[in-house]
DNA sequence: TAGATTCGGAACCATTTGGTTCCTAATATT
DNA sequence: AATATTAGGAACCAAATGGTTCCGAATCTA
């Protein structure tokens, strides 16, 4: 009955994901959104609301896929030791630089924006749960409680490693401190 | 021979650092700039060279006074026990949104700006030593070595808990935490 | 008193901002 | 073939942006 439309809307957003993430919110323009999405300023008003709900979908849309492949590696992970699956989330990226969307979104908007607030705060949740599933296939800490400090200690160094990474080289040697912290060495 | 100064610089950089501490570089525009410095357009240019510049010096005030005051802290503490010091930096700020300026401004501008780079890791490894040498006055750790490690540990969960205390509650009772680390429990 | 430099403030600049409205051509369904 | 909705692009908007220049008045030193 009308014209489909051209692009796929699950495309343009996670090209703005990826701008978004690397750029930053404020320091993103509309013409750099339009250019990372593949849209003309006219399809990009019909199709979306505006530069804010675009940023909420692409925090979204990275955690259906980033955060999500995470806890899928999480899980699938058949090393004998924690800490060996632990330190994916810790190898230093191809693009350092952009970090972390999450740490970004939640230093850049969250103070300001409850919405980017509670998402930030869901993927933490959700990555928590990734590593603290990790901790209680290998029996890791005495109990459930020491688990939850475990996995809650090692959420708190992923975003501090995160924020650190953005301003230079992070020397740390994550394996070992890994296994320290975690009592397999 | 002329007339002097009106302003402090001082303190005009001194309401520079406060006003993008809290609202970051980008979010914050010239009148905001103008209206926390004191100052008019006329007197901020003759005075400084632009916005960039000012927060390069905002960062230098905050290294000046902010991280001055904790090692300050750090170093003059009676407390026995290593956490009972360090639980300071990991207090709940009156102000909690505006998080750690070091931390803010490491995820805004620190993979673009060379500059603003070198003094945050700067700063960062000022804290450092700070911890560092709160260990060795308490005698915590095998060996320098080992000291270096966990004062590095404790950096990190600093900047974390700073990234996630901007995006809501961090309900971590981090002096029972920092016990752990540190073998003091 | 004369000279120098500050002050606050107004005015101005080109550019960019987010946002909106047109238009024609294309492409689908019924 | 008729209808509906998309596409891409141009044009436009008011507002805000960072940046600069000028002014008369004030205030210090020499």
């Amino acid at each position: 009955m009308a014209r489909p439309r051209e692009f796929d809307i699950s495309r343009a957003l996670t090209g703005a994901m990826e701008i978004f993430w690397r750029q930053g919110f404020k320091a993103t323009n509309l013409p750099d959104l339009l250019k990372a999405m593949g849209l003309t300023r006219g399809s990009f008003y019909k199709a979306f609301d505006d530069k804010e709900n675009v940023y909420l979908d692409a925090l979204d849309k990275y955690d259906a896929t980033v955060v999500t492949k995470t806890l899928s590696t999480l899980e699938n992970c058949d090393a004998p030791l924690a800490s060996d699956c632990l330190i994916k989330m810790f190898e230093p990226s191809t693009d350092a630089k952009r970090g972390c969307f999450i740490c970004n979104a939640m230093v850049e908007l969250a103070p300001d924006n409850p919405q980017v607030a509670a998402k930030t705060n869901a993927m933490a949740d959700r990555l928590k749960s990734g590593i603290i599933g990790v901790l209680e296939k290998r029996n890791i800490g005495q109990s459930s409680d020491h688990r939850q400090e475990l996995g809650d200690l090692v959420l708190h160094l992923y975003f501090g490693h995160q924020a650190m990474g953005k301003s230079g080289v992070d020397e740390t040697d994550w394996s070992t401190r890994l296994k320290r912290i975690l009592g397999e060495d």
